[in-house]
RNA sequence: GGGCCCGUAGCUCAGCCCGGUAGAGCAGGCGGCUCUUAACCGCAAGGUCAGGGGUUCGAAUCCCCUCGGGCCCGCCA
C-alpha cells in the first residue's frame, strides 16, 4: 500500500530489529505473559510513600506499552502504560537477567508491548517505579505511535484511526471506558427496576416509530427490500402486547442523515416500556436513572469539569415547564395553539427556521420552540404535555384538550429523554397514521399495519421512553461532539473509488 | 444542500498575505551521560508541500477543478 512507502524509512528500521531480536533466539510476538497485574495496582500504594522509598517485598510484574524512554548513560527510565494507567520502569544495567540493559534499548521503540518483572520502589523524584530485573517483548510496534507530547491531533486520523487515537490519549481511553460503565449501569438500572432486556430486529419491512430517512436494503430470501430500524419503538410495543410488561432495548438504530456535531447515522438508543404506569411514573424513574448516572461518571471521570459537575446539577427533583406555557412566556406570543398555520408558518420563518410552507402545524411549533425555549434548558428540564399535532404515537391528555401525555428531558441544550403515556387506542392509532401519511415532505411516521394489528390484540395502558446513549454521554461529560462519544464512525473513501486503500475502523 | 476554513517529514507545527525552489520540535540513526519524566548535550539523516490543471523566467505560496477533513447554517433527534 502507499503509505508503506510514506513509512519506509522508519518501519525499516523497526523490522531490522525484529529481525535480530529472531536472530537471538527471542520470539517477539509471544502468546501470553503469565502473572502481571495491573500497572496501577503497583502504583497505587507507592504515592503514599516519600521519594526514595524501597519498600523492599515480592517482585511484580507488568504489561503495556512503553510510551516515553528517558536513558541517562547506565540507567534508563521507561513509562508502561496500561488500561490502568502508568508506572515508570527502572532499568540500570547491572541489575537486569536475560538479554540485558545494551540490548533492550537498542531493540526497544517507543509503542512497543512489554512485559516487565521487578521489585516497586519510588524513584528519588518521587515516581512510582519498578526496578526492573527482566523485560520481555510481548509484540513489536512497526508502526511508530504519534508524536508523545501532543499525542494524534488530525481529527480526520483520529476518527479514521481510532485505535491509534486510543493508545496515543488516556483521556480518549478514559472516555469511551466512561462509556462502557454507562451501557452497564444503564442496564443495570433497567434490570434492577424489573424490566426484561430484549432484541429486536434491525432489518424490518418497514422502518417506522420515527420520523427519519431509513436506510435500505435487499433481502435475498424474501426478494424483498428491507429497512435498517430508526426506533424500537414499535417492537417493543409488540411485546407489550404479546405480556411483556416491563421491557426494554439497548442497540444501534440508523437514520439516514447527516453526519455533524450532534447527529450521527448509527446511534445508541435505549427505549424502555412500562405496562399498567404513566408518563408521571415514568418521569421519576428517568430523574433516578440520571441521578445515578450522574453520580458515576464523576467517580469515573474525576479529571473532567463538566463530568464533576454533574451530580449536582442532576439532583432531583428535575424542574417542569409546561410545553405551551413556556414557548409563550420565552417568545412573547400568545394562543399559540389558536394560531392558524400560516401565522405559524411566519412566526417560524422570523423565528429563523427554514421550513417549508406545507410543513405541519407540529413541525412550526417544534421549529418556535428550539429557538425560544431550548437555549435556556441547561439545568434538567421536563417538558410537559406537547400539542397532539406533534406526536402521533402518544396518548391523548387525560384533562388537557389538544395535548398529549408526553415530556422531553432536556438539559444542558440536549434532549436527554423522550417519554409517553403510550397510546394504545387501535383506532386512533391507525387514524395518527394516516394523518402522517397525509402530511407532505419527509417528516411523516410511515405507516405499520402490523402493528396496528397487533395492538387489536389490546396493548395494556404503558409508559415507554428513550434516551439516546451518545448524547446523554455527551450532556453528563460535557463533550462538545457526537464524534468523540462513538468509536467507530462512517468515513469516505480516500481515493474516491471505494478502494480499501486506507486503514478505517473495524473492517471484516 | 449553502458559507467559511484546513491538508507541508511517521507525529505536532512554522513557512503562504508580500512567488526565488523546504524549516523547527518530537520520534528514528550514531556518539555521550548512574534518579530522569515534554530528560539533557553533540553529529548526521529524513519531503509526491493532498491530487490534477493553469498563470509565471520561476509556485508550498497566486487562480481553477477534484479528493479528504473541520466549524457554522440548513435538514435531522
Amino acid at each position: 500500500m502507499d503509505e508503506e512507502r510514506a513509512e519506509h524509512r522508519l518501519e525499516r528500521e523497526r523490522r531490522t530489529k525484529l529481525d535480530a531480536l529472531r536472530q537471538r533466539g527471542v520470539e517477539p510476538y509471544p502468546w501470553t505473559f503469565p502473572g502481571r497485574v495491573p500497572a496501577e495496582e503497583v502504583a497505587s500504594p507507592l504515592r503514599t510513600l516519600p521519594p526514595g522509598t524501597e519498600p523492599g517485598g515480592p517482585e511484580r510484574s507488568v504489561a503495556g506499552r512503553i510510551t516515553s524512554i528517558r536513558e541517562h548513560g547506565r540507567t534508563a527510565f521507561l513509562d508502561l502504560e496500561d488500561f490502568s494507567g502508568r508506572i515508570q520502569l527502572l532499568a540500570r544495567a547491572e541489575a537486569m537477567d536475560g538479554p540485558g540493559f545494551d540490548e533492550l534499548l537498542a531493540l526497544l521503540d517507543l509503542g512497543d508491548l512489554v512485559g516487565a518483572t521487578g521489585t516497586p520502589l519510588v524513584s528519588r523524584r518521587g515516581e512510582p517505579s519498578i526496578r526492573v530485573r527482566t523485560v520481555v517483548l510481548l509484540a513489536k510496534a512497526i508502526h511508530p505511535p504519534p508524536e508523545k507530547y501532543h499525542g494524534l491531533q488530525d481529527p480526520e486520523a483520529r476518527l479514521r484511526q481510532r485505535y491509534v487515537d486510543l493508545l496515543a490519549s488516556p483521556e480518549a481511553r478514559a472516555r469511551f471506558r466512561a462509556r462502557s460503565l454507562l451501557v452497564r449501569e444503564v442496564r443495570a438500572f433497567f434490570d434492577g427496576a424489573g424490566f426484561y432486556e430484549v432484541e429486536t430486529p434491525i432489518l424490518v419491512p418497514v422502518a417506522s416509530g420515527a420520523a427519519a430517512q431509513p436506510f435500505t436494503t435487499h433481502s435475498n430470501y424474501l426478494d424483498s427490500d428491507l429497512q435498517l430500524r430508526i426506533a424500537l419503538e414499535l417492537g417493543l410495543k409488540r411485546l407489550l402486547v404479546g405480556g411483556f410488561e416491563r421491557v426494554y432495548e439497548l442497540g444501534h438504530i440508523f437514520r439516514n442523515e447527516d453526519l455533524d456535531t450532534t447527529h450521527s447515522p448509527e446511534f445508541t438508543m435505549v427505549e424502555a416500556y412500562w405496562a399498567y404506569a404513566d408518563y408521571t411514573d415514568m418521569r421519576h424513574l428517568m430523574e433516578e436513572l440520571y441521578h445515578r448516572l450522574a453520580l458515576r461518571i464523576a467517580e469515573w471521570l474525576p479529571g473532567v469539569p463538566a463530568a464533576g459537575q454533574a451530580p449536582e446539577l442532576f439532583e432531583p427533583p428535575f424542574a417542569t415547564v409546561d410545553f405551551v406555557d413556556e414557548l409563550e412566556r420565552r417568545s412573547g406570543l400568545h394562543d399559540v395553539l389558536a394560531m392558524p398555520r400560516e401565522e405559524l408558518f411566519r412566526r417560524a420563518r422570523a423565528a429563523g427556521a427554514t421550513v417549508p410552507e406545507d410543513s405541519s402545524t407540529g413541525t412550526f411549533l417544534d421549529k418556535l420552540f428550539d429557538h425560544y425555549v431550548l437555549p435556556h434548558l441547561a439545568r434538567p428540564t421536563f417538558v410537559m404535555d406537547h400539542p397532539s399535532v406533534t406526536t402521533p404515537l402518544a396518548k391523548r391528555h387525560r384533562s388537557r384538550p389538544g395535548r398529549v401525555e408526553r415530556f422531553e428531558l432536556f438539559a444542558r441544550g440536549y434532549e436527554l429523554a423522550n417519554a409517553y403515556t403510550e397510546l394504545n387506542d387501535p383506532e386512533e392509532q391507525e387514524l395518527r397514521f394516516r394523518e402522517q401519511l397525509s402530511q407532505r415532505g419527509e417528516e411523516g411516521y410511515a405507516f405499520d399495519a402490523d402493528f396496528v394489528a397487533a395492538m387489536r390484540y389490546g396493548m395494556p395502558p404503558a409508559t415507554g421512553v428513550g434516551v439516546g446513549i451518545d448524547r446523554a454521554l455527551m450532556a453528563l461529560t460535557g463533550t462538545a461532539s457526537i464524534k468523540d462519544t462513538i468509536l467507530f464512525l462512517p468515513t469516505r473513501s480516500k481515493d474516491g473509488g471505494g478502494a480499501a486503500g486506507e486503514p478505517r475502523g473495524p473492517v471484516a
